[in-house]
DNA sequence: AACGGTTGTGCAAACGTTTGTTGTTGATAA
DNA sequence: TTATCAACAACAAACGTTTGCACAACCGTT
């Protein structure tokens, strides 16, 4: 079952491909009688457009890639979301790839991306990438680049993410809040990733700035959520246990809520917790965890956004952007 | 910064197109140094093949698309992330479509796939799904097709699933073992949906075959996690409170769990429970739920397996597929 | 010396679109 | 009547790649 072309509708009515091509982009030098034959017979004989053909032409794809370092985490399935909404609003075609936290991998499908000529590219970092070389021949073809979340320090590319120093700020002001002078801990994630860092100093300047005391040792880094729940337990099996805790990302979050159960902690009797996270993992909790919402929703969609203004020519204003994250009690 | 084609090296060393394209593919025609300058000049100029040109020429594409109803519910991570592992694996590249639970959205998004020319399309049906006219026309194109996880009951495509009569059973037989002659329930999803026909058929004739009193007003439907949540909330206010409980999906325990946590009810010592699921949940509840695992990866994997094994013309013994699905304690 | 068989390469067409240019009408204005 | 102009449609080239065919050069057989 051949597909139906141009061609074949050119020659059904005896007239130009070209003018059956510009009668169906309704382009002004096609009569309206001849656009209103050539419509009708293309519908009947279900005419499909061979994108090939016309990315060939046109000398573009269309399509925008999507990398991400692990699909089933908190955020990612948001991002998707978010970002699969626009690319269709768009009209464009959305590849998604993931790096399986591999900088090889993610070296691959920045390859990928390349070879299949995407016109534009949103990415998020895997724990491993230190440098961004393999993305500047992507510049040189004219790919339009657009980091979200996992991003590194530097100031040439166009970033999306959330704003680690505000977002921790608010969460641990609203931490301390509710216990002047008690112990406060920290669990953050993997120390390398520079989220990490730049929470944790906000969280240390934040507890500097509000005069509380607190230990050093009261500071874990957990790259998992196995590592947290380990953390935790170490944390609560201490001489002086925690009566506040911060709470980094939901991979922690997890973690934390798993060692709370087992050990029949009372939240927020016995200790009180502030997270930054996604939002369902509190929602499906046994207990109340206020929240610093750190949105992969909105993520997805302003990066998606950025991207597409960078493909139309827009100028964006601002190299790096920071979605809201609002406090949810 | 222009692409470099097959034709800028062809005149470069002075050769023909057609020579370049067969030395960088490795042809037998072309002698090996020969080959060895082109790979060289290739390599140097950074050259990257044209897709579009590729696919138009060999009037393939290889993409394939996966359509899902929703991207954040439980299973569909784990299933894209299967996915997308074969497809990175086959050489191929993944579209993500996700349909909102909506029909229209549904054959605008295999409209899409057959604009595009995917070769094969993978698709979990909407809530809404009825018919399958929309596809027919895919299979005149020579598309192939797997319907996985929801699909309807008709004999002519190929399809993953659930096992859904033998998972039910597993799970009831159990429940039963953990207490004689007890008050029984069940919460299930979306009365229209043929898993939950299927799954709570099974459900009945397994309590009828061991000879299980149970009342048909303790049989609860709830299409998402808070109208579960209100289900079981209802079964716990009547006057005889179920102490086992079957819970048909991972939508239906996250609201059970809530309830649970409110009312503050002790499991397993008030009620027992099982569940299908994936598995992740169970993981973070505060009690313990054993669960038949319906394993969204799994699906995943057979389903891209089987898409593949299609595509590359081999003959699929069993139209009607089943995932393993354990139990676990 | 003529033959057949390799081996390596070039040529040209094709895939389905789009688009700049050219050409043909018929109508209007001079 | 002729020049001007619009409106419409055809022509042909191009996008980058692949592939069937032709062909030349060389080899070893007869």
């Amino acid at each position: 079952m051949k597909r139906v072309t141009i061609k074949d509708i050119a020659k059904y009515l005896n007239i130009n491909p070209s003018t059956v091509s510009r009668a169906l982009r309704n382009h002004s030098d096609v009569s309206s009688q001849l656009k209103e034959q050539v419509t009708q017979l293309a519908n009947k004989l279900g005419y499909k457009p061979n994108y090939a053909a016309i990315n060939l032409r046109k000398g573009k794809s269309n399509t925008i890639g999507l990398i991400i370092p692990e699909i089933s985490t908190y955020f990612a399935p948001s991002v998707i979301r978010a970002v699969e909404d626009i690319t269709h609003d768009m009209g464009y075609n959305l590849l998604i790839l993931q790096s399986n936290d591999s900088v090889e991998r993610e070296i691959q499908n920045v390859e990928i991306c390349a070879q299949l000529g995407v016109e534009g590219i949103l990415i998020s970092l895997t724990k491993e990438s230190t440098d961004l070389e393999h993305f500047s021949e992507l510049a040189h073809l004219d790919t339009k680049i657009v980091f979200f979340d996992k991003t590194l320090h530097e100031e040439y590319w166009n970033k999306v993410t959330i704003p680690d120093k505000k977002a921790t700020t608010d969460a641990v002001v609203y931490l301390t809040r509710m216990g002047k002078g008690k112990q406060i801990a920290g669990i953050f994630g993997d120390e390398r990733l520079s989220i990490t860092q730049d929470r944790l100093a906000a969280y240390k300047d934040t507890l500097a700035e509000l005069k509380f005391k607190y230990q050093e040792n009261k500071i874990q880094f957990a790259s998992n959520a196995l590592a947290a729940e380990q953390s935790f337990m170490r944390l609560w099996k201490s001489d002086s246990k925690p009566q506040l805790l911060f709470i980094m990302s939901d991979e922690i979050l997890e973690g934390v809520s798993k060692a709370i159960y087992k050990l029949k902690i009372n939240v927020p009797d016995e200790i009180k917790i502030v997270a930054l996270s996604d939002g369902y993992l509190p929602s499906i909790l046994s207990f109340k965890v206020p929240y610093i919402q750190t949105s992969g929703f909105s993520i997805g969609l302003k990066a998606a956004q950025t991207l597409f203004d960078l493909i139309k020519g827009k100028t964006i204003e601002h190299k790096k952007q920071y979605i809201d994250t609002p406090l949810v009690k």
